[in-house]
DNA sequence: AACTAATTGCAAATAATTCTCAATCGCATT
DNA sequence: AATGCGATTGAGAATTATTTGCAATTAGTT
């Protein structure tokens, strides 16, 4: 059984909720790749081998996996809301290609410190970031 | 007439576009506070003096503000986008509540410079930055 | 195997946004 | 001030994204 099961089963299990079939066929699928994802792209990607997931179900998942801290909605500045599965990886911020739509991940210890110290001086608590710009990448501009 | 107005003008002028009366209105409507809003709450907003102007203008009105850089659209972390005016406010973050829905405004040189060359370093020409935290505000703290 | 609460897929409901179109407007020209 | 013409509008229909109600099914327990 891999890690992220344990923890979601761990999570499920403290809510008397089961880690069924439909929800690890979901949890895998989002694990699989590191890819950013749409419902939609979600949807279609589980589909191609489980028939039977439905979408409804993959939206009452989505917060459940959300809140166990697995996945994260990230790239708020598209058109459609966009998860990725974070566990495993470093916070990291996003460069969007508004051309290509090519996402350029970036860590960056001293933003988030200086996020944290401006949040300090309000006494604000930060519990999620969400940190990203959008632009044109170097391929996109050279063809310009 | 007003700053954002001519600049409004201008912007439509070179479109072959007019600033027309359910323009002008919203417009001033979005340039009567700095509230971050919501479609629905500009719209209500809008009502309460002319209940002539239509959802489906205000839907094809933003756009335009947006693209004439006097609007943005921020706060995309909240269930809905919001937007608010831009033009004669500097850039800056936003650290919201997610108990009272409170919103601190920040402005950071050192975090912008940080980003920038985070860019830099990518070859990523940044166009719109969109960054922000969800936390618990000083105030909500203290009531727990 | 029987029991029970949680879960599911489906289809209907809701919400947010976009689109269609006939009537009107704004502006330039007469 | 009347005319012409493309841009614009409001109303409502259409579309898209998400949520919900419900009867049938499942997972885990006795
Ligand atoms: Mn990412
Ligand atoms: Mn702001
Ligand atoms: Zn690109
Ligand atoms: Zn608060």
């Amino acid at each position: 059984m891999q890690e992220h099961e344990k923890i979601f089963e761990n999570f499920l299990k403290i809510k008397d909720l089961k880690l069924t079939k439909p929800r690890k066929i979901i949890l895998n699928t989002v694990f699989a790749t590191h890819e950013h994802f749409s419902v939609d792209e979600l949807y279609d990607q589980i589909r191609k081998k489980h028939k039977d997931v439905s979408r409804a179900t993959i939206y009452r998942t989505i917060p459940l996996l959300v809140e166990s801290d697995l996945i994260k909605q990230s790239l708020r500045c598209l058109a459609k809301d966009h998860y990725e599965h974070t566990y495993g990886h470093d916070r990291h911020f996003h460069l969007i290609c508004e051309k290509c739509g090519k996402i350029i991940e970036v860590e960056s210890k001293k933003a988030e410190n200086i996020l944290n110290k401006l949040a300090k001086i309000h006494n604000f608590d930060i519990k999620e970031y969400n940190v990203g710009a959008k632009g044109i990448c170097k391929n996109c501009r050279k063809k310009i």
